[in-house]
DNA sequence: TGTGGTGAGATCGTATATCATTTCGTACAC
DNA sequence: GTGTACGAAATGATATACGATCTCACCACA
């Protein structure tokens, strides 16, 4: 055995890391190219297991592949935004709902302290941290999710917000304010062990809000016509 | 330009269909042994293009990778038609949802043809193609789904699906007569234009009723306490 | 001035080769 | 008889090499 048993990450992993990490804290933009060689040469290993690495990626959505053209960042598409926030709402709200009946009361405090470092920041208003917070907090509602699938992807719709600039809060100032106050009441809810339906769509209302306040934001003008939430006990024929 | 410019799938490529398409006919069956020099040879190309598509189908979920082990078909694991058959009820939930404010009159024929086809299906039952069709009647139904990511994702619970044999209809004899019933009713909301959520848990509650039928059927006791099934109109606090 | 061809450079696609790791059989010791 | 240790074979991981394809700039010609 070697000096080092814990080391030995595959250049093939290594790879995937550097970009993926790259990706997520934007020094890669949407629409960048990623050129093998370059790649290959700056984190000194072949070309390879960077196309390994691309090609995982490339199934994960973040990044576009063209044959004999190359790699790309995706997510050009101002699109985007709108169907990965989409997603993440069925998905999360789900994975939320069937996480809530697995969660301590330490889970719930731990959640209640971080929404309260949230409503801290909303002062000397700090938009990374928030995101950042904002990611924490989620985390802990859906951590005990027992379904894997969701849970992984749950984090794919997260890794895919991060690689957009714009999902940083600090284009919708204002809505910081509610998501702070939205989140306490899906605490509540989870507390009082509310039906699993009406936590799922609480869940999944507050990232549609975000995503109706983000879109009204960028228009500048508020459009109603974009009933994104929905209400599991509206009256049915 | 060459003799055939539709040619030219790229090696990669091919060894991803290769591989994709042995998996889901079951020629490759779960846990079987992906041996990338093999696969290789047995496409007249090298392991590179091979361990890119290994690759793929890692992200994907259909294959499961292991650093200097190798690959092999995922879902050995009896637990994992459950979790798919049960994202895959959400997500299609959603997509068929969203997909039917988009569907044409014709649309909804096409859908009714397939039902009855599958109607028939049960005097000679065949459960290959009672498969096949209940995959085709449920693309009818999802295909127009606005959401591209949503999209690709039940594409891709249906192909981890088909990599299940036991995802065949075979071992749940009585629950394909209800099947059927239960499609005719869900054709029935898309057309009186039911409420999103309505018709969003009509075609969840679908897919999670045939989960419960088929682990009812493997554990030979009917288990009421796997209660699956949800209400969105159930009364809320 | 605009348009189309052409060639060089950049980059991708794949094969071959070599090194590293794992696995498994066999033999030896207790 | 059982367990362990050693080694060979199989397989995976990566590097290098070369051919294929694309991009783009430049130049000839209308």
């Amino acid at each position: 055995m070697a000096l080092s048993p814990v080391a030995a990450p595959s250049k093939s992993q290594l790879a995937y890391d550097f970009v993926k990490a790259r990706i997520e804290n934007s020094s890669y933009t949407p629409g960048y190219r990623l050129v093998l060689g370059a790649i290959a040469s700056e984190l000194g290993v072949s070309v390879v297991p960077v196309r390994e690495a691309i090609r995982r990626l490339e199934a994960e959505g973040l990044v576009q592949f063209e044959r004999n053209v190359g790699a790309q960042v995706a997510m050009a598409d101002p699109r985007e935004y709108h169907v990965t926030m989409q997603s993440l709402s069925v998905i999360e709200g789900w994975a939320t709902a069937a996480s809530a009946p697995f969660m301590t009361a330490d889970d719930l405090a731990r959640a209640r302290a971080i929404n309260d470092q949230l409503a801290e920041t909303l002062q000397h208003f700090d938009p990374v941290a928030f995101t950042r917070l904002n990611l924490d907090f989620h985390s802990v509602l859906f951590e005990h999710c027992p379904n894997p699938h969701i849970l992984d992807l749950v984090d794919r719709g997260w890794a895919r917000l991060r690689a957009l600039r714009e999902s940083t809060f600090s284009f919708v100032p204002g809505r910081a304010r509610e998501s702070v106050a939205e989140h306490a009441h899906i605490l509540d809810l989870i507390e009082s062990k509310a039906d699993a339906v009406e936590l799922e769509f609480a869940a999944r209302n507050h990232r549609l809000t975000t995503l109706d306040a983000f879109l009204a934001h960028e228009n500048a003008r508020p459009r109603t016509e974009h009933p994104n939430q929905l209400h599991p006990s509206q009256e049915t024929p």
